[in-house]
DNA sequence: AAAATAGATTAAAATGATTCTAAACTGTTG
DNA sequence: CAACAGTTTAGAATCATTTTAATCTATTTT
C-alpha cells in the first residue's frame, strides 16, 4: 500500500502534474502487492469499480501513454486489436493464452538467456520480447 | 517463378477454390525468390501495382486470413495498430525498427536457442516469437 | 452440358479501438 | 491572487478490420 502522497511525489518528479485523475489511476495500477496485465478497457472497468467519480476515456489513454513513456508501464507486443499493458516493468517475458486472451508472466529463470548475434548499423537494441503462445491441449 | 497452375493445385489441395482473386494474391505474395513482410495496406498497393483489375478490400482480408489459417502466412505480433504478416513461414524471429516501422528477419542462427522451463496444465506451446525492437542509435 | 448449390466476391455499412478537437478546468509560479 | 501552461472532457473523427446481404462463380449433381 502506497499513500497518495508518494504518488504525488512520483508524478511531480516525473514532470507530470499530480491531478486527481492521475492519482486515482496510480492507486488502481500500483497500489497492489502484485503486478498485472490490462487493456484500456480493463482499466476503465477497474477504475469504475474502485472509485465513485468517472474518468474520461481520453484521460485514461493519455495517462497510460504518459506512464508508459516514463517507464511505469510496459506495452506488450501482441497481434491483437487491443493494446496490452503490464505494471511489471522488469525484464521478463510472457505466455499468451490464445483461447482466453490472457497474458501470464514468465519469470526470467523460466526462459533461457537470449543472445542476438546480428546488428544493424546505426540502430541499437531497445528491447527483447519473447511471446510464447499457448493453445488448449486437446491431445 | 511459380506458374498459376501450381497455385491452383495448392489452393485446391487446401480446400480453397482457386478463384481469379486468390491466384492473383498468390502471385503477388509467393512468386518471388525472396520472402517479405507486409501489412494489408502494403498488399493492396502491391496488387494494384502488379495488376490491372482491383480486388475488393474485404477479399484481401479474407484471403490473407485464409492463407494464414492454412499456414502459408504468419502474423507477427507487434504492438501496432496494424497487423503485420510474413511470407516466410519458417521458424525465425524479428527485429522491428521503431523509427521506420519496418520488420527485419533474424535468421535462426542469429538468436540463441530458446527454452521455456514453465508449463501451464492443459495448455501447449503453439509458437515462440522473439521481437527485438530497434531504435536509432544517437550515441 | 444445364441446373443446383456451396463457396467467394463485392461495395457499403458497421464496429471498435484509439486519437483529435476545442472548450472548460486546475495546478503551479510569480 | 493573477496569469499561464498543462489537463481533462465529451464528443467527433479516424482508421483498421469485420459484417452484411446481394451478386457471382467454381464445383457437383442430374
Amino acid at each position: 500500500m502506497t499513500s497518495s502522497v508518494e504518488y504525488i511525489n512520483k508524478l511531480r518528479n516525473s514532470g507530470l502534474r499530480p491531478t486527481k485523475q492521475r492519482i486515482k489511476i496510480c492507486e488502481v495500477l500500483f497500489n497492489k502487492e502484485v503486478t498485472f496485465h490490462f487493456t484500456i478497457n480493463d482499466l476503465v472497468k477497474k477504475i469504475e469499480k474502485e472509485s465513485n467519480e468517472k474518468i474520461s476515456l481520453a484521460t485514461v489513454y493519455n495517462t497510460v501513454h504518459a506512464f508508459e513513456k516514463k517507464g511505469y508501464l510496459k506495452e506488450i507486443p501482441i497481434d491483437s486489436n487491443q493494446s496490452y499493458f503490464d505494471t511489471n516493468t522488469s525484464d521478463h517475458h510472457h505466455f499468451f493464452d490464445i483461447s482466453e486472451n490472457k497474458l501470464i508472466d514468465l519469470d526470467d529463470k523460466d526462459v533461457s538467456p537470449i543472445q542476438i548475434q546480428k546488428s544493424i548499423p546505426g540502430k541499437k537494441i531497445k528491447s527483447i520480447e519473447v511471446l510464447v503462445k499457448l493453445d488448449t491441449d486437446n491431445q
